[in-house]
Order: C-alpha cells, then sequence, then structure tokens
DNA sequence: CCCGATTGTTTCGTATACGAAATATACATA
DNA sequence: TATGTATATTTCGTATACGAAACAATCGGG
C-alpha cells in the first residue's frame, strides 16, 4: 500500500533525476567549447535562430530576463557574442555571435542534435512517444491550471 | 516538417515549463510557513520521515551534499531547525525540527499532499498514468544511459 | 598503536535563477 | 510639446546548485 505521499515524491524524484541527467549530459557535450549548459543552450540557439534580443531569448529559453542578461555577461567576457545596441529601437539589445565562435559552433553544429539521439539513443521509437505524451500531458494540465488560477 | 532540432527544444521547453510550474506550484503552497520550494521540500520530508542526516536528505532530495548544507544553513538562521551531532558517529549531523516549527508543520500537514492533488486536479486518472509512465522511461532511458558511460 | 584510506560535512568559488527596483527609451495624447 | 505610460534591459539582493578542496572522524591493516 504505497501512500500518496511517497508516489508524489517518486514521481518529483524522477523530474529531478531526469533534470540532473540532462544537465550532465549538456555539460559533457560543451566542455568542448568550455561553455555550461545554459550557456550552450543560449549559443545554439541564437546560431541556430540568428542574432536576436534578450527577450526573445528569454521566452525561447524560458528564463526570465535578468536570468538571461547574467547567462550574456559571462559569454561576452569570454568573447563568445558581443551586444548591439538596436538602431530602430534603442532600448532593445541584440545578441550577436562573434566570428571566431561562430566558426566554433559550424564545426559542432552536429552536436546538438546529437545530444538528444545520444540521450534516447536506447529508446524505442514507442517509448519516445510515451515520453513526449506524458510530458505534453503533464505540461498541458498544469499550463490549464495557471491560468485558471490567474483568473481569480 | 518539423526538424529534429525544433523537436527536441519542444521537449526541453515543455520540461523547462513543467519545472517552472512546479516551483511555483511549491511556492503558493508554502508561502504560508515563509519557506522557499526547497527549504519547504526539506522540511516536509525530514517531518514525515524523522530526523535524518545531511546526506540522507541529499540523496532523497537528489541534491548534493553542499547544497543541502546551505540549505539546513538558512533554515538553522531562521529557528527552523537545529544541526545535532550524533553521538554515535562525530561526523555525523542530524538535521532536527524545532518544537515552534514542528506545530505549524502538524497544522500544514495535508498541504503536502494536497500540492500534486491540485496540480493535478483537472486530471483523468488515465493521463495521470501516461505522466507518470513517461517520466518513468525517460528516467529508466537516462539512469541506463548513464551507467553504460560509467564503463568507459 | 600508527597510518593510509574512507566517509560525512562544510567551505569556497562560480554560475544559475528569480523578482523588484532602477534606467533608458519609445509612444500616446492632451 | 509635455507628460504619463508602456516596453526593454540591467542592477541588486537572495537562494539555489555543483564540484573541488578542506576538515574531521572512523576504520583497516600492519
Amino acid at each position: 500500500m504505497i501512500d500518496i505521499t511517497t508516489q508524489n515524491l517518486q514521481m518529483l524524484t524522477n523530474f529531478k533525476f531526469i533534470q540532473h541527467a540532462f544537465k550532465k549530459k549538456m555539460h559533457a557535450h560543451f566542455k568542448d567549447l568550455a561553455l555550461t549548459a545554459p550557456q550552450g543552450m543560449l549559443m545554439f540557439t541564437v546560431h541556430s535562430k540568428g542574432s536576436m534580443k534578450i527577450s526573445e531569448i528569454s521566452k525561447l529559453m524560458g528564463l526570465s530576463n535578468s536570468t538571461v542578461s547574467g547567462i550574456v555577461d559571462r559569454l561576452e567576457m569570454q568573447g563568445c557574442v558581443k551586444r548591439i545596441r538596436s538602431e530602430e529601437d534603442r532600448r532593445v539589445v541584440n545578441v550577436h555571435i562573434t566570428d571566431e565562435m561562430n566558426k566554433k559552433l559550424i564545426s559542432h553544429e552536429d552536436m546538438y542534435e546529437n545530444m538528444m539521439k545520444d540521450a534516447l539513443k536506447n529508446a524505442s521509437k514507442e517509448e519516445i512517444n510515451q515520453i513526449e505524451l506524458g510530458l505534453q500531458i503533464l505540461s498541458d494540465l498544469l499550463r490549464k491550471g495557471q491560468e485558471e488560477t490567474k483568473d481569480v
């Protein structure tokens, strides 16, 4: 007889573990480029979608502006990116990848793709579908819950 | 035609969102007790399983010892817990909940249970099963992947 | 009993991560 | 134009989070 608390903890523990494993895997993949996981995510996001502003990055990565600002700080110090004020709207800051870094990223272009493939290489197509379905359902449920709370 | 990178990003984005929503929900539940999410998790873990040592808490919560040590620091400053050196093994530190805090926790005992219930209140039994299954599969796959890497 | 290896915890340095406040700029409208 | 409002970003304070190194205590073998 498993009580509800134990079951909850199991789910949270699984979640925590997954989070951890992803981070570790990303770190391993990014260590060639001397980037942390969030730094690497940011670089590959900007690399694949092109130079973009801070708030766009925040939205894509699911982080707050202040967090992204901090990550960009450290990437700029390392010479990976440059902040460029937009000419049309001087409030906007565009994050631009430096030429040097761009070369490195191009030579690692398949890395990002392989990251996930590697993580799930032992999974059957069915299992991947199960995983995606589960995450989608949970995500949707929580999203719905948040909208409800907002109405109150 | 969705390329793999977009699909990967979708999964990671879902994951990020879920993580966020959980944190938010926990924060809302714990704000009565003036605790952050990790602090609240620690308090309820120790409350439900009884006084335990740092490394035990770390394992249960999926965090490193140093992280837990920091959380305990802040809880101790707030008078929620006390560090007590074990008599049998003087290396061990047991985390003990103060009487004052214990009273508060007892009056919120159902909260922890309700936290998850509330998050998933709109879910059918089938959906919950899907979620648990997906998380379990993903978790197992990653665990297997880690063990393989370890062998190399 | 001594000493190296092991174990449990803390300390330190660094990187996230967030919200609130501060800044700077753009925009609307009187 | 003046001015209040909205938007984009940074700064600040606090809490995580981790690994490596420092420390302390235990244990095993000689």
